[in-house]
DNA sequence: TACTTCTTGAGTCAAGAGCCTAACTTAAGT
DNA sequence: ACTTAAGTTAGGCTCTTGACTCAAGAAGTA
């Protein structure tokens, strides 16, 4: 029931994405893993994952690099979730023993609950304005 | 973000002893165990966990066995949790990066209302009552 | 072609989940 | 006191997963 050091990257990386969308420039691996704190080599594979399930997109070459695929608002927690770690509070119960049903439906309910709520987030909510940026919008 | 075996097996056991919960006789673990498809091996651990977190009492010797140690509508489902799975969606983010520091902080957010919701259920919630005790309370 | 940057797949290492075994302690009933 | 039926505790085992690391490859640009 603890969250993964991935997720928190995702976040941190999708945040820092989001504060230069809309500007031409792509942002690199290099730079994305310096201003995150996190490591190049494991950042290559979240980003992977993200471009795979539809959430930034990445070009290769000079001048490539990686950018958003939507507005930041248009981006939910819960997809963010759903590409770096599966389903939210996914389970298959077994669904054995005499409570086995009651629980696995207790516990489906509050992953429906768990996915509105943390869908009512958006990547929007993530991103830190900077000084120089405060006022451009 | 997926679920534990260790907590479906908590949630079953204890919904079984919840369903027992008044009368005199203490429930064996390998009734339980049997009753509700858990390895008795396993469920040894998991009830002395619930035991040490107060949820149950236990008494050894001949006539031993298990009980809840309150009534079902009293014991909170994230009392559950956290005794078998340490805290709700609980991390030390390293609040590191850019966007560390704000991200750290929704998630820190999103954990407290998760805790709140997961506690408006109860063991009673997970109880299902067979034939014999259906018109019983 | 040469250089840059992303892409892909494989490999490592430690921690945790899930489960088992066995020796130990307590209490009831005789 | 002895026996027997329980729970208690400590340890170990295997397998999976998380968190990285590395290196060769492919694609775009100049």
């Amino acid at each position: 029931m603890k969250l993964s050091h991935k997720l928190e990257y995702a976040c941190r990386v999708l945040a820092q994405l989001a504060r230069t969308h809309g500007q031409e420039k792509l942002a690199h691996i290099d730079e994305l893993a310096e201003a995150e704190k996190i490591p190049a080599n494991y950042l290559v594979q979240i980003l992977n994952e993200l471009r795979n399930a539809g959430l930034i997109i990445s070009k290769r070459g000079k001048q490539g690099g990686y950018a958003l695929a939507r507005a930041p608002e248009r981006i939910g927690l819960g997809e963010i979730v759903k590409a770096v770690d599966g389903d939210l509070l996914g389970r298959t119960f077994d669904e054995e023993g005499h409570s086995g049903e009651r629980v696995a439906s207790i516990w489906g309910d509050i992953g429906v609950e768990f996915e509105q709520k943390i869908s009512s987030y958006t990547l929007e909510d993530f991103v830190v304005e900077d000084s120089s940026s405060m006022y451009y919008i």
